[in-house]
DNA sequence: ATGACCGGTCGTACCGGA
């Protein structure tokens, strides 16, 4: 079996890689992230071409995961039980401006944005993740990012429990460790790397989640992204931030797993690059 | 050369990305 995983940076404008990279490495199960379309603009005709069924979920502009299959696709979950939404950033009254209390519900429970999707395909329970970015450390967008890991942490511990084969993959947006940044003093003050978050990855480890860590190809690191900008693929200066975390027995048949940089190659790339997972029947 | 931001949107600048 061959598992990936891919943030595509739109799947509209991805289109054409998307199909031609199916056909070239042939996985049985694709998870997305970053779609940036709803659901029902996603080329779900286009991909059962190619013998892939879709389980989607999608918001919009932002966002946005998908699972695509070609060994089933069941059980489909959009979003996790518990997932936080995105309250956004309190603004400071002007001076003389009346305070006006938001709705209660609104400010209590703001509705989940689209990133995590599950979906049982072929007996295997694949989930495809986007964690919020965080910005910054200091905004409300990195403290609703620790909240939706802590929520993750709960929803991923409760499927395990399910003891069945575990799947965890995708945009987790943390940098593990300070090798997995091509120059940590870079990153001095900013988000995917503080301990806050590491510590959010390291307790789905401690759950039993094992993290499966792809071949590099090149250089010796195993980033997966790279900005478009300044060449720094080209250079190599990367960051590992998507990662493939399964369960023990899950993780104990897998025979190689790799980052494909060629998808990162040429003419209009996602910045990121996809993790293909082979896995013992 | 792999080659020096990109995608989205009521847009022709700006936000979000990391």
């Amino acid at each position: 079996m061959r598992l990936a995983t891919w943030n595509v940076n739109s799947v509209k404008a991805r289109l054409p890689r998307l199909l031609a990279w199916l056909e070239a490495a042939k996985p049985d199960v694709l998870c997305l992230q970053e779609t940036k379309c709803r659901a029902d603009q996603f080329p779900s005709a286009e991909v059962a071409e190619l013998g892939y069924e879709a389980a989607v979920h999608g918001d919009g502009r932002w966002n946005g995961v998908a699972v695509l299959s070609r060994i089933g696709v069941d059980d489909i979950a959009l979003g996790f039980p518990g997932e936080p939404g995105y309250a956004g950033e309190a603004a400071d009254p002007e001076e003389g401006e009346q305070i006006v209390l938001p709705d209660l519900a609104e400010a209590s429970s703001p509705s989940p944005e689209a990133r995590a999707i599950g979906a049982t395909c072929g007996g295997v329970r694949v989930w495809s993740l986007y964690a919020p970015n965080g910005r910054t450390p200091e905004s409300a967008h990195y403290a609703y990012k620790l909240e939706w890991f802590a929520a993750l942490r709960t929803a991923l511990e409760a499927e395990l429990a399910q003891d069945r084969p575990l799947v965890a993959c995708g945009d987790y947006n943390v940098a593990p460790t300070d090798e997995d940044v091509w120059d940590p003093s870079v990153f001095v003050g900013s988000t995917h790397v503080t301990p806050p978050e590491r510590q959010a990855l390291a307790a789905l480890r401690e759950l039993g989640l094992r993290d499966v860590v792809p071949s590099p190809m090149k250089g010796p690191r195993p980033y997966t992204y790279w900005d478009y900008r300044a060449g720094m693929f080209h250079k190599n200066m990367g960051m590992r931030i998507d990662l493939f975390y399964a369960s023990e027995a899950f993780a104990d048949r897998v025979g190689s797993a790799y980052v494909d940089r060629e998808a990162r190659k040429g003419k209009g790339p996602s910045d990121h690059a996809p993790i293909v997972v082979d896995v013992q029947d």
